[in-house]
DNA sequence: GCAAACCCCAGTGGAGAACCGGAGTATACT
DNA sequence: AGTATACTCCGGTTCTCCACTGGGGTTTGC
């Protein structure tokens, strides 16, 4: 039940793109890596994934980088954890179980993870942002 | 987002033993090691730690074996898998994430985890049995 | 054309999950 | 009492996956 840390980084990562969104410069990978202390060559896979799921583009060549697909409110927690950790595919091979207690405790799991799911879905990378910024505040305050 | 076969075997070790319990017949890890396709020697550490969490009681000698602890219905999934994944412990010196942007990715990721543990605690061994039980009767109404 | 960026693919180290084995101990039955 | 049958404890083994690293490419701006 521990977010993995693909997922924490890759949401990092999208939370430092997101303010840069509007402007539409991109952001590199180093600049990414090193604010948020995340490994640049592992950050380099993740962002590759999020680019193959369509959550963001990327601009090759000098003067490159990543920036967001679209717009913060548009992106749900959902969208960035399935898509790095490759869970949709509930409909794949996976041994449909036999025996009805199998059957009974996958379906009760199935709703484990509709409620982990519906908390993932209703937030947006926008929502992270705010909290960031209002959790800034509160840093400030305390800070001596 | 996975159950873990470790506590899919409990899970299903401990649906074996609800009906046993008002006999106070004790069941053997053999039999419910071949009824449920465990490895025996696997779910014997199982039951051991479940053991250790105060959900079974086990008869030690010839014509031993497990027995719940207390009534199915007193046994949620929660106690079931925090048990055997061990995962009370969210006050340990876990980083206590210094960037502000890791401490709101931990606080939404706190709200997943507790509609996760909500749909566990609300169910009870006692609901899977029953679940289990109207999951037979549609099977059989399929059969041929 | 060259440096700065992304792109692809392959490999490594460590940790934990799943499982197996052996020696010991308690209990029931005869 | 003796023996068979269970649980109990502790260790080892195999395998997979996560996190990370490295070595090449290709595209682009200056």
């Amino acid at each position: 039940m521990d977010l993995s840390a693909k997922s924490e980084y890759a949401l990092l990562a999208l939370l430092e793109l997101s303010p840069h969104y509007p402007s539409g410069e991109p952001l590199q990978i180093r600049q990414i890596a090193s604010q948020q202390n995340i490994p640049d060559r592992y950050l380099e896979q993740l962002l590759a994934t999020l680019r193959r799921g369509g959550l963001v583009k990327s601009q090759r060549g000098a003067r490159g980088g990543y920036l967001l697909a679209r717009d913060p409110w548009k992106i749900t927690l959902y969208d960035v954890v399935s898509c790095i950790e490759g869970f949709e595919p509930q409909a794949d091979p996976t041994q449909v179980s036999d025996t009805p207690e199998a059957q009974v405790i996958q379906g009760m799991w199935g709703e484990v993870r509709q409620a982990a799911e519906g908390v993932l879905q209703k937030y947006t990378l926008q929502d992270l942002v705010e909290k960031r910024n209002a959790q800034q505040q509160v840093d400030i305050m305390y800070y001596i």
